[in-house]
DNA sequence: CGTCATTTAGTTGTGCGCAATTTAATTGTG
DNA sequence: CACAATTAAATTGCGCACAACTAAATGACG
């Protein structure tokens, strides 16, 4: 371990600077792709959904779940709020009763078109080359990764091997 | 300009790739937050508010708002609830009628001390070196900015060019 | 075969984020 | 002083994120 020594009054502020840049990033990206996204009529987690479907096809609402992770709770009501506006179908599958397979429409498959655009002129708002944006991205999902996985061990118990 | 050039196709997906990552960092440090900050009795948000306060003190809740890049639509009922709690109080100012200034109660300054152990358990969840998140912040930052930016250029009109 | 655990969607409830609107206080201007 | 413009909070409405729960279908096992 490498733990530089800092007082937890110090830490308390860096803390503030890592937790809130991400956020304020985060919303940031929401609030630009509002913008952008608004003459498509889709949200930004609506637009997610999409892109997983324009590239991946028809795919049970689990599936759409795992790759966006997101649960049916976000995704049930998003999911029938694309099919209200006429983008996607829903259709219980045959072979498995429980399962919903959720395919693109023909107006949600020509949609497709008119995103290709999207991603350019966010691209462009950043300000970012593109090697830049690929290291980002690679911090960011190392950082999940490890976010994810304390997550997973914090709750039960303070100390290794409780229960 | 360096711009490489992708065709719209690949960027479609590249764009996923940055977007997401950067959404799906942001909602896993929520995720770690919710559990670790549990034990206060405090979201996230809340306690973002309260790393304010600590540091600032008193504030009318514009400057809360000016400090986390939150309005009033979100703050007010945030505030309410931590005033539930009993951890703030909110007074309108005598100064100035409109403006309502948001200070500590005595047992939202003690909640300080039981803060103090967060950062530290957050910022070893990361397994980042204290150099490396703070490279991490800088950019973020830096993206945040050209993102505001842009967002206020992108509305009036669709450029030179297009429609 | 029947029973029970698991899996998959959906529903409910809480809180956040933001746009749009409302209300009240303050400021600026003639 | 009167009156319009501005400012600060609060409210309303919509959508998302997530925990907790329900309902229905499937699979495992004796």
């Amino acid at each position: 371990m490498t733990t530089t020594p800092v007082r937890d009054d110090d830490f308390l502020r860096l803390d503030q600077q890592i937790c809130f840049s991400l956020n304020a990033a985060s919303r940031a990206f929401n609030g630009l792709y509002r913008v952008v996204l608004k003459e498509l009529g889709l949200t930004y987690p609506q637009y997610l959904v999409m892109l997983v479907l324009w590239e991946h096809g028809d795919l049970p609402v689990k599936k759409v779940g795992e790759h966006l992770r997101l649960d049916s709770g976000t995704l049930s009501p998003l999911l029938k709020r694309l099919e209200t506006a006429g983008l996607v179908r829903r259709e219980r599958s045959a072979l498995d009763e429980r399962s919903v397979v959720v395919g693109l429409t023909g107006e949600g498959t020509a949609l497709r078109e008119r995103a290709l655009r999207v991603p350019r002129r966010i691209a462009a708002a950043t300000g970012f080359e593109l090697a830049e944006i690929d290291d980002l991205r690679t911090r960011l999902d190392r950082l999940t990764g490890a976010l994810d996985a304390a997550a997973l061990e914090e709750p039960p118990g303070p100390g290794p091997g409780s229960e």
